[in-house]
DNA sequence: CGACAATTATTGTTTAAACATCAATAAAAA
DNA sequence: TTTTTATTGATGTTTAAACAATAATTGTCG
C-alpha cells in the first residue's frame, strides 16, 4: 500500500512533508517486525543492537559510551539495557584499566550463542534483512535518506 | 553523515540490511527534530498527529478508531493522548448519534488556533517539512518505501 | 599544584509506550 | 427472541522512554 493509503489522507503539503510521513510511518513497519521475530528470544531490539555491536568488536570490550554513539536509537538508556543483558549472562561488565570512569562490557559466550540462534533463523532470507528492493534500490534508499539528514 | 559514519560500522550485511538501519535511524532523526520544534508549544509529535487529523476532517468530528488507523503511529493509545488534548481543550468529546460505542472527536476553535500557530512557524522553510532532497528525490523516496514495505 | 570544568556511568523521577483486560454496545447466529 | 460473537473505547499494569540530577574520575589552565 501507499503511504496515502496506509494514512486514508488525500494529500500531503509535499512531496518532503510525505517523505517525511513515509520514513516514520515505515521505520515504525520495520521496527514492529523486527520487535515480533525477536520476541521468542526474549529479546528487544535496542538488546540486540547492542549485542550486535559487542559482537562486533569480539572479543576486545567496548565501553559504555562507545556503544551509545553506535545505537540507532541514541536516546536509549544504555546503562540499563546493559543491566538487562547482564542479568541474562549475555554480556559482563569491567572496569577499563586506563580510565576508571569507563565500564567495559563484553559479550560472553552465551551471547554470542544468542546471537548466533538469532541469526541462523534470519540469515539468509528472513524478514528482518530482506526487503522487496533489489539491491540496487536499497542503495538508492540509503543515498536519499543520507542526503535528507544532511541539510 | 552517511549511515556508516553515523553508526561507527565498517560493514553490513548488505544494502538491505543497510537500509532497514538507516531507516530506523532517520526516523529517530526526524522525530527529534519535530519533538524539539513541538515543544515550546506543549504538543508532543502523536498529540499534534491527532490535531492534524481532526483539522482534515473539520468540521466533521471523527471517531477514535478512525483516528488511530490514520495515525502514523498505530501503537499509540489514542484514547489517552486525546485525554490530553482534552484537558487543554483542544478538542471534544461527544457521543455518536449512529452509535453508542462510538465517541466522535472534535477539534475545537482552540486546538484549530495552536494547530496554526505552530504551521505558521514551520510552514514555508522549516526542518519539520524541508530537507535536503529535490521533490523529485523526496518522490524517488516514496517510492521506494513504498515498494520496501510491500514484499 | 589546585580550583574548576568536562567526561563517564549510574540512578531517580516523571511520563508515555506496550500489552492485556474489561464494559458497553452492536451485529450475527441459533 | 435469545445467545453468541465482534467491535469500540476505556482502564490497569508492567515496562521502557525522556529528562534531570548525581557521583566518581579525568582534563584544563591559571
Amino acid at each position: 500500500m501507499r503511504i496515502e493509503e496506509e494514512l486514508k489522507t488525500k494529500g500531503f503539503g509535499s512531496e518532503n512533508q510525505k517523505a517525511q510521513l513515509n520514513i516514520l510511518f515505515t521505520a515504525g513497519w520495520v521496527r514492529c517486525g523486527i520487535s515480533a521475530s525477536l520476541k521468542p528470544y526474549g529479546v528487544t531490539p535496542e538488546q540486540y543492537n547492542v549485542l550486535r555491536i559487542l559482537r562486533g568488536s569480539h572479543p576486545q570490550a567496548v565501553c559504555l559510551k562507545d556503544i551509545t554513539c553506535r545505537m540507532v536509537d541514541r536516546n536509549s538508556n544504555t546503562s540499563r539495557i546493559v543491566d538487562k543483558l547482564a542479568d541474562k549472562g549475555w554480556v559482563v561488565r569491567q572496569a577499563s584499566a586506563t580510565d576508571r570512569r569507563e565500564v567495559q562490557i563484553g559479550l560472553t559466550d552465551k551471547g554470542a550463542d544468542i546471537l548466533k540462534r538469532i541469526d541462523k533463523q534470519f540469515g539468509v532470507d528472513n524478514m528482518m534483512y530482506s526487503s522487496g528492493l533489489t539491491s540496487a534500490e536499497a542503495e538508492e534508499l540509503n543515498l536519499l535518506l543520507d542526503k535528507l539528514r544532511n541539510s
